[in-house]
DNA sequence: GCGACAG
DNA sequence: ATCTTGTCGC
């Protein structure tokens, strides 16, 4: 039987309500440090105190299947960016995937863990969340980093391992970005910013390694500034991907593995 | 009409 | 997002 609540098609009048959904949100976001914790930079080494418990979300897909999908939330230490919890979901999903609109088809999910954690293990509650997706690296200036973070009132960063495209002036093209990158991401930990025609600062391309070339798109989610954001992902990356949203990725792929042997 | 488009 | 072994290099 087919599942008459996946909607293959939204039109583009629920496309419009979703974007004003998203333009009242954004009236709460907060692209300032409120943090329960503080950075500081002493001899160009980045020092943070008070921060212990940092999480990561992602949600990863069965093959075959395009509506299920598990979603999940773990929870790691500062400094030592050791894994200390995992939860996971199983969901089935209302929606495609739509440039734009990521945070109607997954944001639901991340906040019933984000929930359930809160009220099992309320002293690992994390004190930010790095997220698979955009903040305000957006055409509407509101992600999903930026949705969850408001919606669950805690702060958030947004790491994309691809480039969205924002109508801002060839400076915010894909084309452009490369060229950039080359330019300017010499050496693992710089990064540039990715301001538009407009003026706007919209993120920042982060070479988070020495060793890999191809940067990662960081953007505020919410409650933090991009400086900070910045100084963050730099102590959390033993790969290209920061630790909290890689193993958010891998363990859900490995969750897939063990529940659903040969779903190929 | 064409191009561009997080996961 | 996902399929997918080897392989080149530190």
């Amino acid at each position: 039987m087919m599942n008459v609540e996946y909607d293959e098609n939204p039109s583009q009048a629920q496309k419009d309500i979703w974007a004003r959904e998203q333009s009242e949100l954004k009236l709460k976001l907060i692209e300032v440090d409120d943090l329960s914790f503080t950075s500081h930079e002493k001899d160009g080494k980045i020092e943070f105190q008070g921060l212990c418990y940092i999480g990561g979300v992602d949600v990863s897909f069965l093959e075959n299947n395009n509506q299920e999908a598990v979603a999940s939330l773990v929870v790691l230490e500062y400094p030592s960016l050791e894994v200390i919890y995992e939860d996971f979901k199983m969901i089935k999903l209302k929606l495609p995937y739509i440039a734009g609109y990521l945070a109607f088809r997954e944001v639901d999910p991340l906040l019933e863990l984000l929930d359930l954690l809160k009220q099992n293990k309320p002293f690992i509650y994390p004190q930010i969340i790095f997220v698979d997706g955009n903040g305000t690296l957006h055409p509407r200036r509101f992600g999903l980093a930026c949705h969850l973070g408001v919606l669950a009132n805690i702060p958030t960063i947004g790491i994309a391992k691809n480039f969205l495209h924002i109508d801002d002036g060839y400076n915010m093209t894909m084309a452009y970005t490369k060229i950039k990158a080359k330019e300017l991401l010499k050496k693992g930990g710089d990064y540039y910013f990715l301001q538009g025609d407009s003026g706007v600062i919209w993120g920042a391309a982060v070479r988070s390694l020495e060793s890999t070339t191809n940067p990662i798109y960081v953007s505020v989610g919410h409650r933090i500034c991009l400086e900070t954001t910045l100084r963050l992902v730099s102590k959390c990356c033993h790969y290209r991907i920061p630790e909290p949203t890689r193993q958010a990725d891998i363990r859900s792929r490995e969750f897939i593995r063990k529940n659903f042997p040969n779903n190929s």
